[in-house]
DNA sequence: ACTGGCACTCACTAGACTTGAGTGCCAACG
DNA sequence: CGTTGGCACTCAAGTCTAGTGAGTGCCAGT
């Protein structure tokens, strides 16, 4: 196998020209949106070689799949695979100045519950970015019970409210058909308390098995509590600067396409799970193994508290991306709101 | 004044024929997207006339301004006034069969609390219509407080519960620098919730002055809660299919400015609020105020409760719409949703 | 009042031509 | 041998020029 291939390096690398003339070609297009020529790359770099040697060496990059040509004559443009070597070797800079100073702003003045604060932090993100902005809040499946109440609505319909460690609140409606009195009703919230203090909703409990109106409550409320603990789990999903997308792209149907995907909160959730399990920042193009999201990049940053990872902030928008801002930004913004949960639990 | 017109018909109606051509050309415009031409509406309508005549009347129609010609030697294509008087001498018709029960079917199976079916039934309607639909549920500013309980989450940190009369549950965390006991926080729970039993978020209460922690903590929930009223009494607003933007409008600049309308969820809903005060269920182009909007209609529903609107959902798409079947759409599921939650009151 | 006839308008399409950015190849040079 | 200037070639995009046809407005005849 050895000596078979001609260039001298590994696919996965490049040497110092190819990769500056790489980087050339992204940066410009980036800028223009139009495919990039030798002589551009040739005045863009401080290479001081001629055009001509630039060609040669594009038709090699071609050739191992960094660039591809509209047509035969046109410049070249970026593949996903030379998106990726940029990314990759992208010295990760810092957020400007001014930025900074907007995200420390922000998460000075947020005021509010858990939920306004991602739902904020999304619009903040599609701001600072001009790109559409996914967070994402990790669903409490590990968190317990602080207390649990019965509330009496009227004649036939009471709501058991849960509050939960990290929290969370949930409400569900316990329909009672026959009716229980005012004091039954006491009761069955003074035993739900008692019986939910500490438990998570995987566990299971020990339901009261008698007959009377308390125990017939207990078990509806326990039941109405578990059966929606599917649903409970899941993660929120806040999605800022949906309108970014018809910026993205020209095309009307590229547009449906990624909304249309944004649409299903489901579908958005595991993708970014899916790019954060990976432990790469960035998915571009067919790496986010969506097809109509294959003229699309997302980049993740994790959201931690006490080291887990408690939620995710993700960036979408086409590849052709400022990527270095745009990371830098999700990185200043991911750290911002870390250090804004860690110094304010369950706020 | 009299007599210096020379039509016999005021500029608020139109003669039969004048009539019956402008339902032709709407509907031939709705199914095809091109200009209207006298001979096609000649052929579509019954009137038996030449296409001559057609042309006359249209030139009318078209003084009137009922009617414009993209340019001159194109067909006819309605104006928002055209439309206008289309949508007002719309017999209602009732919604298909199929639709019928596909609506049906999905309140008989619809559960969860209200905020759920809210969300679920936009989905539905931008299924059923292929529009972008709103759901705006009513804030709560006449409801009363049914329970109100402080829960302790960690040393420094509480989040005051409240239950509404109307099933709502909102929480507000309380921050408590010094840290109280246990046994204080406990009763802190307890004279807030016999304080606030009963009041509505616009009522002023009596909050004690005293120094001790019981004392601060009731000030300080109290405080979060009032000061969050603006927010909490604020509607909820469910947006489904955005995506169906894309499909409505071929210029993304269009695209891109309806969409951006849709993020900001306070303009959706007083727009909404509008057109139900205005007592129309249809707004058409210039009519519901946004200029971003003004290729677009929106129809509108109310949502009642014994009597009152307690919320609405609206339906967005171009002005080339089929106001029929998304009018007799809007129509059923506001009826099948006024019924689910008047049969089942707080769920 | 309605109609058929007719000249006219004008967006749209297709084909021919031009332009120019950019390529690939090659011979010459250090 | 890598680099370079030169050069012929390619091809999308722009510009022109008809040609086509759907549709109009007008008018004279019934």
């Amino acid at each position: 196998m050895a000596r078979r291939q001609k260039s001298p390096v590994a696919s996965g690398d490049l040497d110092a020209r190819k990769a500056t003339i790489l980087q050339a070609v992204v940066t410009e297009h980036v800028d223009t949106a139009a495919p990039v020529g030798s002589s551009a790359v040739a005045a863009a770099t401080d290479l001081d070689v001629s055009p001509a040697t630039v060609r040669s060496e594009m038709v090699a990059l071609e050739r191992e799949g960094y660039l591809a040509q509209p047509h035969t004559s046109a410049g070249r443009v970026p593949t996903d695979k030379g998106y990726r070597y940029f990314v990759d070797h992208l010295e990760r800079g810092a957020v400007g100045a001014a930025q900074q100073t907007r995200v420390r702003d922000f998460f000075a003045h947020v005021r509010g519950e858990m939920e306004d604060v991602l739902e904020q932090t999304s619009k903040l993100l599609s701001q600072l970015t001009s790109h559409t902005s996914v967070v994402v809040g990790a669903g409490h499946s590990r968190a317990s019970v602080l207390s649990a109440q019965l509330v009496n609505l009227d004649a036939h319909h009471h709501l058991l409210v849960t509050v939960f460690s990290d929290g969370t609140v949930t409400k569900h409606s316990v329909a009672d058909a026959p009716g229980a009195s005012a004091g039954e009703v006491a009761e069955a919230s003074r035993q739900l308390n008692a019986l939910l203090i500490g438990t998570t909703l995987g566990s299971r409990i020990q339901v009261p098995s008698r007959a009377d109106a308390v125990a017939r409550l207990v078990r509806e409320a326990t039941s109405a509590l578990h059966e929606a603990a599917p649903t409970i789990e899941g993660e929120q999903v806040y999605i800022g600067g949906s309108s970014r997308v018809a910026e993205a792209f020209d095309g009307v149907e590229t547009v449906r396409a990624v909304l249309s995907i944004l649409e299903q909160e489901l579908v958005v959730v595991s993708l970014i799970e899916d790019i954060l399990d990976a432990d790469v920042s960035v998915a571009i193009g067919s790496e986010n193994g969506l097809e109509p999201l294959s003229a699309c990049a997302v980049i993740v940053a994790p959201v931690t508290l006490e080291g887990e990872t408690v939620g995710a902030l993700g960036l979408l928008g086409p590849t052709r991306m400022r990527y270095r801002e745009v990371m830098a930004t999700a990185q200043a913004v991911s750290d911002e709101l870390t250090r804004h949960f860690g110094g304010e639990p369950g706020a």
